[in-house]
DNA sequence: ATGACTGCCTCTGGCAGA
């Protein structure tokens, strides 16, 4: 099965793209970020036409996160993240799809540094930890991924200098994400391209997609059940070149069957 | 160089993104 993640960045805008790679591509599991719409709004009856199920969690303008999956309808086990009763942004969704636990993710940016925006991304990123262990204690064949905004090390990044007081590569923003994978979490990207510069976003800003400025901060982590069945993890970088694209491109892994 | 682009809701300009 092939399980994927994709930052559309606003559903609306994006639906031909998303369409276009769902069919060209046809992933398993597609998890979004961004939809950037509420419930009622969400397109579910266009993903349905081309045999998607989908279950969703929006909120108006902003974040919004969604599972799709070809020919099943996921079965729902959390919306939103737990541990903080105030937080009320639509930024977690988990689902469990043909006994895998997807667990789909858009970690807040938290610029400008240091500021509450930026104690809102720790201080979130430690509830995703808590949450995700869980997983890994009761061994649980789960895969955690979205967009993490955090660029993990120097070389998951096209200029150090570029990005050096971004909330993206803050040691704190860093360390939590190490403390994830010291958990047990296997950064599917990461381990096969293990000299890194692999990139999943780039700016629209100043050519940076012309100039290959990027980095990358979408990520897929495999609790040791699914780490086991991993066969291959990748880019769809061709679809961050084409018309009216999202920012930041598809990630995906290929898992052998059980 | 306090830039650059894009999407959203609509107070069509201000916010958010990263």
């Amino acid at each position: 099965m092939r399980i994927a993640s994709f930052n559309i960045n606003g559903i609306k805008a994006r639906l031909p793209r998303l369409l276009e790679w769902l069919e060209e591509r046809r992933p398993s599991v597609a998890c979004l970020q961004e939809i950037k719409c509420m419930d009622e709004n969400f397109p579910a009856e266009e993903f349905e036409k081309i045999g998607y199920h989908a279950i969703w969690h929006g909120q108006k303008s902003f974040n919004g996160v969604a599972i799709l999956a070809d020919g099943v309808k996921p079965e729902e086990r959390q919306r939103g993240l737990p541990g903080d009763e105030s937080d009320e942004q639509a930024r977690y969704l988990e689902a469990e799809v043909n006994g895998v636990r997807i667990c789909n993710l858009y970690l807040p940016n938290g610029n400008p540094q240091p500021g509450p925006r930026f104690d809102y991304k720790l201080a979130w990123m430690e509830r995703l930890r808590a949450r995700c262990l869980a997983h890994l204690q009761a061994e649980i064949a789960a895969v955690v991924l979205g967009d993490f905004n955090v660029i993990p090390e120097d070389k998951d990044v096209w200029a150090v200098k570029a990005m050096e007081d971004d909330a993206l590569m803050q040691p704190e923003s860093r360390d939590a994400y190490r403390r994830m994978l010291n958990d047990g979490w296997t950064d599917a990207l990461d381990v096969l391209n293990p000299r890194g510069g692999v990139w999943t976003y780039w700016d629209y800003q100043a050519g940076a997609w012309q100039r290959d400025h990027g980095f990358r901060i979408d990520h897929m982590l495999l609790s040791p059940q699914c780490a086991d069945r991993l066969r291959a993890a990748g880019v769809d970088k061709e679809y961050r070149g084409r018309e009216k694209a999202s920012d930041h491109t598809p990630v995906w892994v290929e898992m052998a069957d059980r």
